[in-house]
DNA sequence: CACTGGAAAATGCCGC
DNA sequence: GCGGCATTTTCCAGTG
């Protein structure tokens, strides 16, 4: 018998094992371009800029595009509601 | 002038932009990464696992593997203090 | 009218007030307390030890504790998914 | 021989011992402390308060404390160097 | 006295 | 929507 019924067999078992691997290899990847991330402020800093400065810079134009996004969604809910866009 | 002498210039601004568009192009990256992990997270829910019991095993495997590291990094200081190892 | 009424009256400034002393002095505990920690890796440097050592020992049982418990929480979680143990 | 000279005894490690155990108690009173300070958050939100705000308060307090007692020591060296107070 | 590494704080995110 | 958890960011002490 190469398969035992339901109950315990180990194919639940491979198929936990690979998502906890992929999920592992994504992890892996992020942790790499955070690497890269510093490595760059790294550089920065020895060009003379101020890190804190170029965190702040970025943190800002991340909100801006936030907003931006914010509104492109408001103004296609808006655009929904007056009939002037399909629907989702 | 066109360009020399100290002063303002925008050669600063320029190199201080080059920093700020590649740490966000990198930060896209991993944002890109955490939806696919996500995904996965996902899937392995419609798969009937419980998300939260693959996460603490992920997050064991990596408890083991950063003690691991960090016992190795003792004991190397270890060793350069009683002068067995060449000092980095 | 000397005191209610609603509008603008001192008692959220009070119990703002009250929320930020009970923090600030809490914060002046812990710092008292870190500066004790100090002191303790100061008399061990003075006794020869080499407190890098000293953090790294206190880190590795401090992970092997939370190891320990991690493994437990999941145990638990585990238990409780295959119905061996009360829900909480 | 109860006292081997010097070399392998295990009065370093009794002292090593000590100090790990001393600093893992003031550790653990801290990591109490902070409980504390994170109730108090909490409850300060159950009454309607942002913590953020909370926090952006203290941290402010704080700054001013800061500048003032860095004020203090430098009007204590002026002090000093123009000879209107007794030398440390 | 700048720099690196580690602790603490703060923010954001996910599941309930 | 809230509480807990994980990540990120800031801060600080130690070191060369």
């Amino acid at each position: 018998m190469t398969e035992p019924g339901v109950g315990h067999n180990s194919v639940a078992g491979d198929r936990l094992k690979s998502f906890v691997t992929r999920v592992e290899h994504l992890e892996e990847e992020k942790r790499a371009l955070a690497e890269d991330v510093k490595e760059i402020y790294s550089e920065a800093k020895g060009a003379g800029f101020d890190t804190k400065v170029i965190r702040a810079v970025i943190r800002l134009r991340k909100q801006d595009a936030d907003s931006l996004a914010e509104f492109e969604a408001l103004l296609d809910t808006y655009l929904r509601a007056i009939g002037m866009k399909a629907p989702r």
